[in-house]
DNA sequence: CGCAGTCTTGAATCTCCTCAAAAGGCGTGG
DNA sequence: CCACGCCTTTTGAGGAGATTCAAGACTGCG
């Protein structure tokens, strides 16, 4: 079972795994280390239960009825997550790694808050078009491209590879994506023996050929499927 | 081939198909009249181009190199567009109908367009969980009730029963939920001969078994698949 | 009336899912 | 240090849901 964090200026309840530091820095906002697994909540409806990933990773989530779930986005070190964005009561969050979080005066930072707001909404329409419309392997391109921008190691720059930890699992990268952990996995291997990538532990991915894995996530025309279109193709302006 | 509407305070030029208007009335901002089919291009990357829907439908979309295009949200009456919302660049909107827009004050309306900007987001967040872990039918269902939402007639309000003018085509639909235009087809008439909806044309739509609808619309176990849970499942807290 | 567009319906195909089993990693404890 | 259990990952075989391809029906319009 998941635990459960408690934030919040409201409550002083915090849970074993949760470390609290104070931070003469930026104006003595706090910092809060949290285990993987956790799930975070923001207590209550406060407008400003809003904290900023100072490192690690959180994914929000969201569940039907029956348990088939959905993870909304990968969170890593800068982005915002709290009431002042949406009302966290909707979807869920949770440590897919040790992660410090710091809060944040909305008053302060009410520009940067606008910024994520637009960003959030930015990348769940071009998740929109992942979901809809790509192939698995598309998916699985997609989202590497985009991990590895999030979470590439500044390490050896040298040629053009990058090496990046995938804190999500197989199965995490499958509710993301839509599809099923063996699909997720079998993408991966695929691309692995096709030297679009190399791992050699499952969760430290380095990406071989950036160039085709782009390509692959764009939906290419020669490397895909033939297109599904409904509508007559508009040429962009 | 689509028109091309321009819109914005720079832009003096109006497409043939556009009506003018002045109204005196919410200190004479301006109306126009958009033919289905019309691409609305919101003029250069100002931020005040920003518009108002007072009557009709706007889908907004996004499209693959190759065509495959995802519908990411419809708006009816009341639902804002523009660059304060999101870079218009991204994606593109097109009118399914008659559509009047009146142009606002980013100014004024401040309040409005960050409301605006979290029911975006939300929207998009709902419709994720959809385009991942739907099947067709709960798809299909799902896209009924919110579109009855939006779109209901003030009509006869006998019974329990809502109708709707559906703008979306088949193939519109099938773009919005991730799906082929045949799937939506075969699910539309399913739920007719299941006695969850009625039409006699295709785009007047009757929800007949709302209840129904939105048992199916939110996953319920008994109706739809069994799940595809890859992680445990979370009971509410 | 015939044409163009959308919608409906059927049959075959295919991508991805389901079910199943084996392999690999990691921490615990003997 | 190795054995054991637990968990994640990998891989295979078979199946299901959705797509593709194709043909026909319906509607509106010149």
């Amino acid at each position: 079972m998941f635990n459960e964090t408690l934030l919040g200026a409201s409550s002083p309840v915090l849970p074993i795994d949760c470390l609290k530091l104070n931070k003469e820095a930026s104006g003595g906002t706090r910092l809060r280390l949290v285990s993987p697994g956790t799930t975070i909540v923001l207590q209550g409806t406060r407008r400003d239960a809003t904290v900023r990933i100072v490192e690690g990773c959180i994914c929000l989530f969201q569940q039907l009825a029956d348990g088939r779930r959905q993870i909304l986005d990968v969170l890593g070190a800068g982005r915002l997550f709290g009431n002042a964005l949406a009302d966290t009561a909707r979807y869920r969050a949770a440590a897919l790694t040790f992660t410090h979080l710091e809060t944040i005066d909305i008053n302060v930072e009410r520009e940067s808050i606008e910024d994520e707001l637009r960003l959030m909404l930015h990348r769940s329409h071009a998740h929109a078009i992942l979901l809809g419309r790509k192939t698995a392997a598309e998916k699985v391109a997609t989202a590497l491209i985009d991990l590895a921008q999030q979470f590439a190691r500044i390490a050896s720059e040298q040629s053009d590879s990058t090496t990046f930890t995938l804190y999500l699992t197989r199965a995490d990268l499958a509710d993301w994506l839509g599809l099923t952990l063996e699909t997720v996995s079998r993408c991966l291997n695929s691309f692995k023996r096709g030297g679009l990538i190399a791992f050699k532990h499952p969760e430290i991915i380095t990406i071989a050929d950036e160039d085709a894995l782009r390509l692959l996530a764009a939906g290419q025309p020669s490397l895909g499927r033939r297109p599904t279109a409904y509508s007559q193709v508009i040429s962009q302006p």
